[in-house]
DNA sequence: GTGGATAGGTTTGTATCCAAGACTCGACGG
DNA sequence: CCGTCGAGTCTTGGATACAAACCTATCCAC
């Protein structure tokens, strides 16, 4: 994390200097920095040339080429035959779509988790969301965003490895329009991480309906959120319709 | 379809000696047709090396680079460092998991469609439902994977872009699974064919949850199917969840 | 002044080459 | 007989070079 901000750092600084560092980098390094870039919007949404990106990014074309295409499946870019890249702009009726899929994905996944989670299952929330507590006390902004998204693969993890994945994935997409929309007030993250602890205190219960109550919740309030810093007079009839679907009841929380 | 059909034909054809013909292929058509090749049957499961691969499929390696790295993502393959390509194997626990991700997903996204879908869209499920008729009459299976395929997209587009690819990426993962171990009978299929009939019969009702219930049913058979082929005894805990989570009362027709 | 053709630069797509890492299998010592 | 080491082979990772496609700006005909 530090290492990538330092990165990003250093490739502005020569933005068209770039003495190259030719380190044997992975092509998986190249998409995890790619994508975090664009995640934080150091890589703004919008048209670039593959040449120019590698230069920002002090990689090789090869290398970027092949973490475009992955990055082009999980729907971060898009690459057309013989067009340069475009890093895929955001909008409110996309943030409505993300949180359906989340609720839905994530919704199901808990009810599964919830009666798996043994003892360690439980200390291991626990224990990220102390961490959690920890970086909000300190203001820590990216030490806890990466703790947030363990907190949010441990919830969902008992339920298999490709459902973790995907969920991590549309974390990801999630917490782009967090970081380019959403407030970063500290209400509002006292506010979020409450909801965190909440649902631990359901799961540890072994409630399942209730920490799939509170988890929808959670996204609707983030989603709610988003919308307002998107335009305002968004109306998201979907998010409505997953929220009664996963967990009946919630979608009442939508009408505030 | 046909195409790919004889390009792998051919490539059989002539295992080891092959003439390569150079024409300009796009990234997008080799990672089609390996994803076909793979979803099929005709690219098995195991080790192969990359330039073993691109021979067979009279690819050059920079462009087949591009598609692994895409079907990486997608699940289909693991590529790890310096490692030779590995085509993912079946398993009971990932169709399980399978299931419960298409369960989640799709029972939400009828829900959004059904009420929004017009004399447009129900006239268009009629009508790939009338094409699947045909390609069964003539027991034309590829055709039928075709317009089946073209159905189910059908089912969720209208709940936005990126949970219809998905859908579309998760149907392909299902597909491989039925290809290979689900029974090919005809009663099965035209089982699952009056199956189809019935969810759209729902849809044109407007009758969201019965259309709901009647799709998860259709993945419950489809997955059972699936998992007799695999091995037998495997008890699906997962997807009896994640069914009452979607369409209540489901669940009772995984006692069967 | 406007519309279209064209030349130039820009950008992507692919092949080819070389280096680095991993695997194989045989030789050697215990 | 078993384990260990090492040379050779195989395989992937990355850079570079070049061709094809695209975009842009200029010029010319009307």
């Amino acid at each position: 994390m530090t290492a990538d901000a330092q990165k990003f750092d250093r490739a502005h600084a020569v933005t068209s200097g770039g003495g190259g560092v030719r380190d044997g980098q992975n092509v998986t390094a190249v998409h995890d920095l790619l994508r975090r870039g664009i995640v934080t919007g150091q890589v703004p949404a919008g048209e670039i040339s593959q040449v120019a990106l590698a230069r920002q990014l002090e990689v090789g074309r090869t290398p970027l080429r092949e973490a475009i295409r992955m990055l082009q499946r999980e729907g971060l870019v898009i690459s057309e035959p013989n067009r340069r890249l475009r890093i895929v702009e955001l909008s409110a009726p996309d943030a409505e779509e993300l949180s359906v899929m989340r609720i839905a994905l994530e919704g199901v996944a808990i009810r599964i988790t919830v009666p798996v989670l043994g003892s360690g299952g439980i200390a291991e929330l626990e224990g990220l969301t102390a961490q959690m507590d920890h970086y909000l006390r300190r203001q820590d902004h990216a030490g806890y965003a990466l703790v947030h998204c363990a907190f949010h693969a441990c919830l969902v993890a008992a339920a298999g490895e490709r459902l973790t994945k995907m969920c991590a994935q549309l974390f990801d997409h999630a917490e782009r329009y967090r970081v380019s929309f959403g407030t970063a007030s500290l209400a509002v993250w006292n506010q979020r991480q409450s909801e965190h602890r909440e649902i631990v205190d359901a799961a540890t219960a072994g409630d399942s309906e209730l920490a799939v109550l509170r988890m929808v919740e959670h996204y609707v309030r983030s989603a709610a959120n988003v919308f307002v810093g998107l335009g305002g007079d968004y109306r998201p009839d979907r998010l409505r319709i997953a929220c009664a679907t996963v967990a009946p009841g919630s979608e009442t929380s939508l009408a505030g």
